[in-house]
DNA sequence: GAACTTTCTTGACAAGCTGTCAATAGGGAT
DNA sequence: ATCCCTATTGACAGCTTGTCAAGAAAGTTC
């Protein structure tokens, strides 16, 4: 596995390979797992070079992550031609999707981060913010009034999802709901509409 | 700080002396950093103390969590002799009111543990499925039918009120939201409502 | 094609924390 | 005052993070 000859790539694609490689340990093992001991054995490369690249284990697990959050930004993100209650259920089917095909990843992402370093989790915030945001834009769309709550009632949704996703999202575990994945979207859909019809009781759908 | 002599206790006290040091730190650091070395010097004993009595930092911790988590649970205890509403409004109330004054240990509970062992995970985990059984009991008893999906919504439920409680609650960091008490108290239960009520159509307030 | 330069890469060292175990000593019982 | 049980500890081993000066690939120049 590990090459005897020392091999010299640029920074970019030694620093891409190692993070490549962190992100796909995200599937197996959690993020806190990921030892720069590890990792460097797993990569052939001596451990300096892992602090040469990223300073410190905190520094390459901010790397790793921030990644592995963007592909899961970039595999769910909207579709701005579809009508807003079309566009958020089309976004959630998609990410049923990633949960089912990556799970050990999201799992990582949204349960695996949180006691960690600050900065790591600041990372995965933003994944958070930015669902939040693009739920948001849906109802403002559908003709709902912008308020703090709003905001904050529809960012606790994503939190209500991702809990939802973990526990009970399809082929997950004992899977004791055991619905389809267009009942399970149909879940997430209506239970968004319900928290934010119940913060806008001005709004008529 | 550190007694010259060696004083020996009961292991009851011993332990309960160590535990509490380590719940106490929880309103300011985050678990994972409640090391062995750190508690020990606090505390004014040896490391192997620690060990001994918890065998190891993640035993530690498990019993660290437990002790918080039912200091928790304890003080958001339902009143049964409260109509289910009313029960409902006061648990949350009281939870509110443990988040502000509690706020550094809240914390640490739901979202500093994480990412660290599957068993200290595990007692936090246990806290969820019980506040969730408690808002389960509420709706059930408004009639709604009991299945799988009703206490997936309401198991999501919890998370979004913890979510909600974290970044929005009385008094907590910049308040963008604003809101008395019982205001928010009001936006938890609507929308704890709202969403019983989407998994079950055929339930009428 | 050999010397040179750049910089990617590494081995060696220091420090901190967890976990182990035989040995020590506090304090109640006799 | 002495004995005995066991609460307590010091010393040791192992693993991981982090530092730094030195080593060695490749491209460049003559």
């Amino acid at each position: 596995m590990a090459a005897e000859r020392r091999t010299r790539l640029t920074p970019e694609d030694r620093s891409a390979q190692l993070i490549a490689l962190g992100v796909a340990s995200l599937a197996d093992r959690p993020l806190h797992s990921l030892s720069i001991e590890w990792l460097s054995a797993e990569a052939g490369v001596s451990r300096a070079l892992l602090f040469h690249y990223f300073g410190s284990k905190q520094g390459l697990h901010r790397e790793v992550v921030r990644v592995a959050r963007d592909s899961m930004l970039r595999a769910t993100e909207p579709s701005p031609e579809l009508e807003p209650l079309d566009r958020l259920r089309d976004t959630l089917t998609r990410i049923v999707r990633f949960v089912r095909e990556h799970r050990g990843t999201f799992y990582s992402l949204v349960r695996g981060v949180a006691s960690v370093d600050l900065e790591v989790r600041e990372v995965v915030e933003q994944a958070r913010i930015e669902q939040a945001n693009r739920v948001v834009a849906v109802f403002l769309q559908l003709g709902m009034t912008d308020t703090p709550l709003l905001r904050v009632a529809l960012r606790s949704w994503v939190a209500f999802a991702e809990e939802a996703l973990v526990e009970s999202a399809a082929g997950a575990g004992p899977d004791p709901v055991g619905l389809q994945d267009d009942e399970f979207v149909d879940f997430l859909v209506r239970s968004a509409t319900a928290v934010a019809a119940s913060v806008d009781s001005a709004w008529k759908s």
